[in-house]
DNA sequence: TGTACATCAGTGAACGCGCGTTCACTGATGTAC
DNA sequence: TGTACATCAGTGAACGCGCGTTCACTGATGTAC
């Protein structure tokens, strides 16, 4: 099976064009990357990429689900190695250390939107499984603290929503939470990533641990 | 003085030409900002903009600036109209309502920035105007709740940081309450407006108006 | 082990396109007397 | 009110550029006998 080594270079020469695209998303955004400058980077020329993509969204799509995916396992995973006790915890963190070692490629998920780009059906599922992750997580909060009335309220619109994971149903309440650790350890991360503390003077690690106290709390 | 007709004319041109910028923001992105394309769309040729624009990127950043002084100015407003009790939820509110009339603003200000570009120095002074809003609303949340542990840990390391606005500076339980607010409104925003919730069933008005009432228990 | 054929990787030329920006110009609109 | 001049708005041609993508091609690498 020489055809297998074939395969094995093909897929390399796939991952050196996604890696190049991912400096180039670094440097110029997602509008910067271009078939032909990953081309010459890898010391070919343009067409020859279409070997290896069938065209630039091609390869943009597979940046995003990749990004995704990679997100996804590696949130998965802290999580389930964890202690339960230690599981929220575990969890908010690996979400902050994988943006802040990669900040281009968590806004390529979780920023602007490229408008008129149709994500992949794929998403859907990664997206799933990460909420299943999330609910896992939130799951081994302790629930002595008593929701706001407001909170109620959004628990009990929640009931019988979704489903938004795979895996046992959630009730209102833990799906309540898991939409606020969500959108409350993005809104710190993204802040972060990009650059709206720059210059403030203060540790946005603090901020963070701050937030995931709150939530802990079971505020 | 028939040159100020001109003038006017000269402001009114300029104001349109940034208006059909935005209609592209919306239909492409920041990308998709184009002077020939926004030139042709006003019946007029591409070089004939440079009258009124040095360049794209003046074009950009006026964009920018102006976007981001609205919400600043629909913001302080509208807290300033609120009586102090109404304070808080008027700013939230303000934040939320202008970001959903124009969700491409609110991206341009606070989503992916374009990697290479220098924010002009005016920004700054913009965004030191709206914190003082922030700290304004949030000065009018009751302290009967004790900090967690974190929250005070960040309050005291945030004494005297700063100042971020102009003003009687705030202490760091007041500056700490403004950062939860800052990020989690912006947590639920962006995710909202960049469609992230689209097809999950429930309605984001809800999980803010939650958030909300978790900020104003001052948790 | 050697030969004939098929598959694949990569090249180079070419396509049409739209971009930002400059430049010299024509006309219209203003100001000064 | 009328004329001479200055200022401004907009045009059209042209610049160089890089883009995504196609196509016919050469060589290398594989497979089958």
């Amino acid at each position: 099976m020489a055809t297998a080594r074939r395969e094995r270079y093909r897929q390399q020469t796939r991952e050196e064009a996604k890696a190049v695209a991912l400096t180039q998303l670094a440097e110029s955004g997602t509008a910067g990357i271009s078939v032909n400058a990953i081309a010459k980077a890898m010391g070919m020329t343009g067409p020859a990429l279409y070997r290896y993509f069938a065209g630039r969204d091609e390869l943009l799509t597979e940046l995003i689900t990749d990004a995704y995916r990679d997100l996804a396992t590696v949130s998965a995973e802290a999580v389930e190695a964890a202690a339960p006790a230690d599981r929220f915890r575990v969890l908010a963190h690996a979400f902050r250390d994988w943006a802040k070692r990669q900040p281009d490629r968590y806004l390529l998920i979780y920023g602007t939107p490229v408008p008129g780009y149709q994500a992949p059906p794929e998403t859907t599922e990664i997206s799933a499984s990460l909420m299943r992750t999330i609910f896992d997580a939130c799951a081994t909060l302790d629930r002595a603290t008593a929701p706001t009335p407001l909170e109620a309220e959004l628990a009990r619109k929640l009931e019988g929503v979704g489903p938004w994971a795979p895996g046992p149903e959630p009730d209102g309440e833990l799906k309540t939470r898991a939409l606020a650790t969500w959108t409350r350890l993005h809104g710190v991360i993204s802040l972060e990533v990009q650059g709206q503390f720059a210059g403030m003077g203060f540790d946005p690690g603090a901020l963070f641990e701050a937030e995931i106290g709150a939530l802990v709390r079971g505020a």
